[in-house]
DNA sequence: ATAAAAGTTTAGACCGGTCTAAAAAATATT
DNA sequence: AATATTTTTTAGACCGGTCTAAACTTTTAT
């Protein structure tokens, strides 16, 4: 049984990793975790010896099959919370991580096998992204930055790599959601901002940095 | 904004203290916490710098106002949830308590008015017990052991005293549950057991310590 | 009233997790 | 190749929470 702070640490390592295939640097995980180097390399010899990392000093840190399996039920956890959070209580997507950052740590297997049924075992959560199963498998949709769409054709939008309150509020206010049609109308070279139609109803300009973040498909 | 630990040390507070009508000993809270006496006392001093509980060396502790206020806040996180994973996640009565153990410590204002509003405001948890309103309110109701209970009148089941799940399980084997409509149908004066009928159909025989755990109503 | 027993607190230690300051190793610059 | 810079690790401390062993206070028994 990890405690709380393993199981941050492990889903941090996981996402710098690119789901297991870098290596990932003391320093990256205490950016993103807000806490010192010192505190990292302590933490990650405690992981190493769990095998749940491997670590050799002074080159980072590589997630084991075992690390990635803890960190993808953590992850299976927080997303399917979020999905509860919105779908059942009436939260909105910009509200629901800070939650789910704490209900993912709750120890109960029946628990979350529970929910997801209740759920009716949903593929992705309220920001796109996908949900492990229990066997920690996830299905990967391809999608693109929208920044990377050509122009006049129809994409939809499916999740957001920056999931800040403020970028979602943002979107929320300008009519952007997950499933939305998108159309770029016009590229300004200059800075990256695109027009857009959303929905075939509104045209509106976002920046380079909201284009990037939008993921999209066919 | 209280540690975990806190929590659960003003929770055991409240309870053991009637309410707050009665002053609570060392080894009380260490008994039920299953910590040691000298955990207690250091907590205490704690809690007793943070005005949640009074606190006279080798006499015990009172719980104040805030300290009572707080606790409350716990108990109405632990009964909305319990009734959150019976109602809606089908969990039986006697799985709930450990998952709420940790549920009840999840710190989000709206969560938990969201839930409360999800699951239609109940004013009872799935064992009877009164589910503290947003300002800490608790409707009670006068119930009796169902041992006191006299021969030939119809009672029913308002909740239970001892939530084990070896309790409860046996209460669900043999039929009974809260709201179950109860005769006695002769009571053993040797060893206070009683026979009953269940609902009007089932007769068993339940021991007096059984009996004694079951609150209820004319 | 004195002694024994029971209950409580203090002293000092440990563990998990964090930090700062200093040392060490790796990388970049010249 | 030597030096400067950046990154990482170590050493030592602190905090919250826990423990054991010893000291102290209160209660009970004689
Ligand atoms: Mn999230
Ligand atoms: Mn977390
Ligand atoms: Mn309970
Ligand atoms: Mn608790």
């Amino acid at each position: 049984m990890l405690t709380f702070t393993e199981e941050n640490y492990l889903k941090a390592i996981y996402r710098l990793s690119d789901g297991g295939s870098k290596a990932v640097l003391t320093n990256e995980i205490a950016e993103i975790m807000s806490t010192k180097a010192a505190s990292v390399t302590d933490m990650v010899k405690k992981l190493s010896v769990k095998n749940l990392i491997g670590y050799e000093k002074y080159y980072g840190v590589t997630i084991t099959r075992e690390g990635m399996a803890e960190a993808l039920m953590v992850i299976r956890k927080h997303r399917l919370w979020e999905t509860f959070l919105v779908e059942k209580l009436n939260f909105s997507w910009d509200e629901v991580h800070d939650v789910a950052e704490q209900l993912e740590h709750i120890q109960s297997g029946l628990l979350i096998e529970k929910l997801d049924e209740f759920l009716g075992f949903p593929t992705s959560d309220p920001h796109g992204h996908p949900i492990p199963d229990r066997n920690g498998k996830i299905q990967e949709v391809r999608q693109h930055p929208l920044s990377e769409s050509p122009l006049n054709k129809k994409r939809f939008v499916r999740s957001v790599t920056d999931g800040s309150p403020s970028f979602l509020q943002y979107l929320s206010k300008i009519g952007i959601y997950i499933g939305a049609g998108i159309v770029i109308l016009e590229k300004v070279e200059f800075d990256g901002s695109v027009e857009i139609l959303i929905d075939g109803k509104k045209k509106v300009f976002i920046s380079r940095d909201a284009a990037q973040n939008l993921l999209v498909t066919d």
